[in-house]
DNA sequence: ATGGTTGCTTAGCAA
């Protein structure tokens, strides 16, 4: 089983970048999908669902958005985080996907350190722990994905002095990152890889990608469960050639089956 | 050097 998370910046800009990866990893089990930046009726589901997924969608018009891809049939989906019933932004959504509880996230980004919307992301951040206490079960198979717009580790910058005081690096959010990892989740990737170096966004501008001018901020954690069973993850530089590219790179894990 | 790029929506915001 593989899950893949990618932050696509606009589904409708990147239909068929998205269809075209898909097809070549030979459609994996689950992917997450955020920005998608479209209402739920035009989400263009039928080119999904014609290779073989279900489609699960929670967005809004221009911004955020987020989509579950799944070969077989979700249950139990969720589309709101609960905790503050005024907030209608489309970030989240959690559903059950054969034995796996897959929660989606798109994280505030936070804008400026300081901000409303950094209290916002913050905020946001802690819902998510509560709803992990409140409506997952560790001892059991999930997997969080998502655009997290957190680097948890100097490793995960390219120039931690240079971001410090960014709000993909700051320490409030990286010790949220680390309040998620402490309800009982493991980063996969950290599973396979020590160096740094490898990131899975780069910004458009000033020719940060061919640089490597990245952040780590995408990220498949799961629980003990699946960790034991996580036998490979990869981020795609290659989907993040060429133009037409999103400024972000797909995530994917792969995990072995059930054992006995 | 306070820039630059992209997407949505149409000049300004968000990332």
């Amino acid at each position: 089983m593989r899950i893949a998370t990618w932050n696509v910046n606009s589904i409708r800009a990147r239909k068929e970048r998205v269809l075209d990866w898909l097809i070549r990893q030979q459609l994996p089990e689950i992917v997450c999908l955020q920005e998608t930046k479209v209402t739920d009726d035009a989400f263009p589901r039928r080119e999904f669902e014609d290779i073989g997924y279900w489609v699960t969608v929670c967005g809004q018009k221009t911004y955020n958005g987020v989509a579950l891809l799944s070969r077989s049939e979700p249950s139990q989906v969720v589309d709101h985080l609960g905790g503050d019933p005024e907030d209608r932004e489309a970030r989240f959504l959690s559903a059950y996907i054969a034995d796996v509880h897959i929660l989606c996230l798109y994280v505030p980004n936070g804008q400026v350190v300081g901000s409303e919307k950094f209290a916002y992301k913050r905020t946001w951040l802690s819902r998510v722990r509560h709803f992990l206490d409140a409506q997952c079960d560790a001892g059991k198979p999930l997997a969080l994905c998502g655009d997290l717009n957190i680097a948890p580790e100097a490793r995960d910058v390219h120039d931690p002095e240079e971001w410090q005081d960014s709000v993909l690096f700051h320490p409030d959010m990286r010790q949220a990152f680390a309040a998620l990892c402490g309800w009982g989740l493991v980063d996969t990737f950290r599973l396979h890889y020590v160096e740094g170096d490898l990131y899975s966004w780069w910004d458009y501008r000033q020719l940060a990608f061919p640089r490597n001018k990245g952040l780590r901020i995408d990220h498949i954690l799961v629980t003990q469960s699946l960790a034991e069973r996580c036998t490979d993850v990869a981020i795609d530089r290659e989907a993040r050639k060429g133009k037409g590219a999103s400024d972000h790179a797909p995530v994917i894990a792969e995990f072995g089956a059930v054992p006995e």
